[in-house]
DNA sequence: CATAAAACCTAACGTAACGGGAGAAGCAAG
DNA sequence: CTTGCTTCTCCCGTTACGTTAGGTTTTATG
């Protein structure tokens, strides 16, 4: 009944270790009922209920801090604390969920393409990780129910969409320095339109919108990072403009007025 | 084109920390393209996209020490590693969701009872972080297949298993030092063999089994801490007896032979 | 051009929960 | 008494920075 236990037993019993024993000793957590002259600690019964606690609590995903909080004002008025750590739980969850989901993008694209341009893969995870912060930018651009149907599509799909971008930019960085009026230049264009149009569900006042309030976009870094280089970039901007002559969404600069 | 940005510009562009960035330059992950001789960095645009890379892969769940080999080795055979990180990720998933559940089981039962014995909190909460190894031990007692059964119900019928349960152990805590023999002390008893009835699906074989082996259980803390105390023990396990032997499950010590 | 304000620098400690090692001391058995 | 096992007390290392402290440089302004 009142057995004691050196500190080697007790940790094999309670399933520990002895550091952490000592450890929880150093910071008052939990001191060993008998100390022998000589500094060996031991353990009784007793102090095996107080490591279940503090076992229990860890588990909950509490620091020791507050585990020493819980155990010293014998308060126990969890409750309120368990609600907020649940609170706390869930969003961890959410967020690793998220992580899950970008890495299933991934390696959709891996799979699909063999290998991928790194610029590609980091605008790809951007798009997952900033999501929210993009949601919230496009609802100072258009309206806010419009925004949820535009993110309110399968993971199939939205996998979909993004692998045959990968695809499409890989080959559109593959095509610099072409003549941006050639044929196959111009029909990377377009295919780069067919899935902006299959995103927008081919509503073309969206694209219009955009396309007007894009001045913005370029040079936010944070908020959306490119996946072409500034050169690439200018180039992929020439060719677009040809194509949107060719279908007189703009004007032609060079046409004599 | 060739922008210089000091390292608070960098900051700003970038959504990190002045703090992170000296801290990129120091373990050599990031260095700025241009030190100036006095000591000052100057980042450029090529700077934004390799910290686009880092902060992508952070996000990932990648430690600094790997996204360095990573950029270093400007290899980028991600595949496995993704697949990997993957595994890891849904591993850390499962934790949370048995925190998340084990939380959930803790609220209801405050919410039904408004405060609860620590040492039946406790246990609980032991329930369900070893759920595995508790399986894992009962297989080695009763066939596999009867042990998935048996963990197989609804979260809801745990729930309200769990918080009936503790309410038991509450009552028979408050009836600690009774006669074991009073018609409330066994009807208590009555009630708990109800609900490991209920458990175990009515099967008194598996009673049966799982009684002859009990004697094994006590004092294995790791894996069973016990909501009752060494006395609180011994009296229920006095009560036990005398509801066995009024129902005729085990003999009478004291009869005469 | 002088000075104040803003931005930047290095160096160093703090974080959470121990893990691991060095070197010394205690303890039971032969 | 010696051997071997256990335990003891420091103390450094881990991650990805945050946070001072104290000093220098650059920029803005009068």
């Amino acid at each position: 009944m009142a057995e004691k236990y050196s500190i080697g037993e007790f940790a094999k019993k309670t399933g520990t270790t002895i550091r952490a024993l000592r450890y929880y000793d150093e910071i008052h957590l939990l001191k060993p009922t008998l100390v022998s002259p000589s500094g060996r600690r031991y353990y009784s019964n007793n102090d095996i209920i107080q490591l279940q606690k503090i076992v229990a609590l860890k588990f909950l995903g509490y620091s020791l801090e507050k585990i020493s909080e819980f155990l010293h004002l014998k308060d126990w008025d969890l409750k309120d604390s368990l609600a907020f750590q649940k609170q706390e739980m869930m969003q961890r969850k959410e967020h690793i969920e998220r992580v899950i989901r970008a890495l299933d993008h991934a390696l959709h694209m891996m799979e699909d393409q063999g290998t991928v341009n790194s610029s590609i893969f980091i605008s790809l995870i951007n798009n997952i990780q900033m999501e929210d912060e993009h949601k919230e930018w496009l609802k100072g651009l258009i309206p806010e129910n419009k925004v949820e149907t535009l993110y309110d599509i399968s993971e199939e799909k939205q996998q979909e969409l993004n692998t045959r971008t990968a695809l499409l930019f890989t080959k559109m960085k593959e095509a610099v320095g072409k003549n941006p009026e050639s044929d196959d230049v111009q029909e990377l264009i377009k295919q780069y339109m067919d899935i902006t149009e299959d995103v927008l569900g081919g509503s073309l006042e969206l694209i219009q919108d955009l396309i007007n309030s894009q001045v913005e976009i370029e040079d936010d870094p944070k908020l959306f990072p490119s996946p072409f280089t500034p050169e690439e970039e200018e180039w992929v901007g020439k060719a677009m403009e040809v194509y949107l002559i060719r279908k007189g969404v703009i004007a032609d600069g060079n046409e004599t007025s």
